[in-house]
DNA sequence: ACCTCGGATGTTATATTGTTACATTGGCAA
DNA sequence: TTGCCAATGTAACAATATAACATCCGAGGT
């Protein structure tokens, strides 16, 4: 993400904190950075390593607060297969989204396809099953790595 | 799952993979029995705590060797949210199942959704992402869990 | 301005999950 | 038998995540 849209980000998650009075903090601020401006999923302590330098001595628990405070407030997305965290590329509204991982470059898009979503549930009501947070992670090759496999 | 079933899906594995040319040793054997008489996903540290008295001196790699065959053979999946394995219901042919996970009582279900994992692929080739490994994981709560609470 | 209370942070230690590296063993076939 | 390669043994270590307790800080009430 480019700098205009990272800032433009920023001041979206502020106002949407503010909004539903929870306190998006300078360090919070500083982690959601670090994850907008990448565009591939960093993984906590890498995260922590970004933060020195800009925080006085960070700990563990410095960044995982952080990232516990954004993914509540749906700011971010835990990739449970990277162990790795990234920026939610539209935190607007609630949403249960799906990720495609490329394993060649690394490269993660977030997509939202409701009509999945919807019929994952739908599965699951079948038996009895009440859906809280759909985990969709498809792993592969994205169109660039292909294209550049195909060559 | 009890016992009958268990040394059915035993006999079943090592048929498999006497076809298959691999071999299912002890060990791998005791992993997948485990995980077999397991209702519940077992964690990989829990399995290496249930081995000892039936292998000598278990360390990490005696239980991760064994799940790294049984993953490639298809005969375990590794469920990413919870950082543990659970033997596969249905190992006779190769599939994209989803897992439904309870977070109440634990159980977890493994579906076979056919046309999910299709519109799943779909959805990725749509931009050109060429699918591998799709990971569903479904956290909620299971009918049994969900009757009970609204007693 | 002062107090107070709860959320946020600092700090240290520890738990849990997974890997590397290298030595040794054991089955299988030329 | 010999040689080879997969499987296992063993020790150390890396990566991810949490627990526990002290301290700080800021919004709201007095
Ligand atoms: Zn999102
Ligand atoms: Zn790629
Ligand atoms: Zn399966
Ligand atoms: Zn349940």
């Amino acid at each position: 993400m480019n700098s205009t849209l990272v800032n433009r980000a920023l001041k979206h998650a502020e106002a949407l904190c503010r909004r539903r009075g929870v306190r998006l903090t300078e360090q919070r601020k500083i982690v959601l950075r670090l994850l907008c401006v990448s565009d591939k999923p960093i993984s906590a302590y890498e995260l922590l390593d970004r933060m020195r330098g800009v925080v006085k001595n960070p700990a563990p628990p410095t960044v995982y607060r952080a990232l516990d405070f954004l993914l509540e407030q749906g700011l971010v997305h835990k990739l449970e297969s990277l162990h790795a965290y990234v920026g939610c590329t539209h935190p607007d509204h609630p949403h249960a989204s799906q990720f495609l991982i490329c394993d060649d470059c690394g490269e993660v898009t977030e997509v939202e396809d409701a009509g999945l979503a919807k019929s994952l549930k739908t599965a699951g009501k079948a038996i009895g099953f009440r859906t809280k947070r759909p985990i969709v992670e498809v792993l592969g090759t994205c169109a660039q790595c292909n294209a550049k496999r195909d060559e």
